[in-house]
DNA sequence: CCTTTCGTGTTATATTATCACATACGCCGA
DNA sequence: TCGGCGTATGTGATAATATAACACGAAAGG
């Protein structure tokens, strides 16, 4: 299975891949996954979508977790401040990391037909942003790369 | 002057070009740059950084322009739409294009030390973006690579 | 036992963005 | 000349996204 695949990969599998990821990722680093914390990235992976913060309050809520706006922020800051989780800036909206542990510029390839979103990642070190960085003098921090369009599914609907 | 400099260039130049470029393009393309359009592509020119709607806004207002949200939203979308100016979604703020005319990918440098943002561009067919957009038979609309870091001013001020 | 730290919860508020509707103006065909 | 139409501007109201400020409790460490 590539990391691209759009539609064609078995969900249970890489939900429970990423959650041991990321148990792993915070036993090493002394991180708490909380139950909250571990719920909302047990949600961003079984929905294997980009989910608002809202989307995810609104389910915590329905679970017996708080029910406030703070609740579901938190969470999800700690899950993208730790590498589990990105948030997509164009769409105000959150995924699980599909490639936990590395440090990497995540690349969103977001299908504007049906929502689906992949993520790849790039070096930046090499290549022309890192190029582009070095021409300028800038130190890079972190890098979002965002490029909607449509996806193979959604070019032969149409 | 490269269009990568963050300090240390001719702002009224710049400005008088891109306005110059934006009557052009306009012309060429049937569109209307009416009065609060140009006004905000000015401001926005002027600032020669990326500015809030309600920021642009609040200076409409003052000038004798609505005064209400969707007036502001309404002139950067077209600025927006016709390639005069960009969203950039990691601040939730708009900036005039430095390079109208072409159609490109924008990357922006975003200083997170005193805010000021330069922008490039990319050619999306060719390069790692196109490359992995190609093998996972993902159609390219539009992208956004939005970069945070340090500018070399503030490197050396670090 | 006391203090500190962290996580969770709450209420209230700030910030960003859109909806819905009214008016005005230029254009064009009847 | 008139009426319809598209487009731009303006308004008040509201939606969607995000943070501030504070209280409480559990766990760790002295
Ligand atoms: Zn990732
Ligand atoms: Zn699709
Ligand atoms: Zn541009
Ligand atoms: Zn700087």
């Amino acid at each position: 299975m590539s990391d691209l695949d759009f539609h064609d990969h078995d969900h249970s599998a890489c939900r429970a891949t990423l959650l041991r990821a990321a148990e792993q990722r915070c036993r090493d680093k002394g991180l708490q996954l909380t139950p909250v914390r571990r719920r909302v990235l047990e949600l961003l992976a079984e929905g294997h979508r980009a989910m608002g913060a809202y989307e995810v309050l609104d389910l915590l809520r329905a679970e017996g977790f708080g029910s406030q706006p703070p609740v579901a922020y938190r969470a999800l800051d700690f899950l993208v401040s730790n590498g589990l989780a990105h948030k997509i800036e164009r769409l105000n909206a959150f995924i699980a990391c599909a490639l936990p542990g590395s440090r990497h510029a995540p690349v969103f390839l977001i299908c504007t037909g049906c929502g689906t979103v992949a993520e790849t990642h790039l070096d930046l070190g090499d290549g022309r942003l890192g190029e582009i960085a070095d021409r300028a003098g800038f130190e890079i921090g972190r890098a979002v790369v965002e490029i909607e369009g449509r996806c193979p599914t959604c070019r032969e609907a149409a």
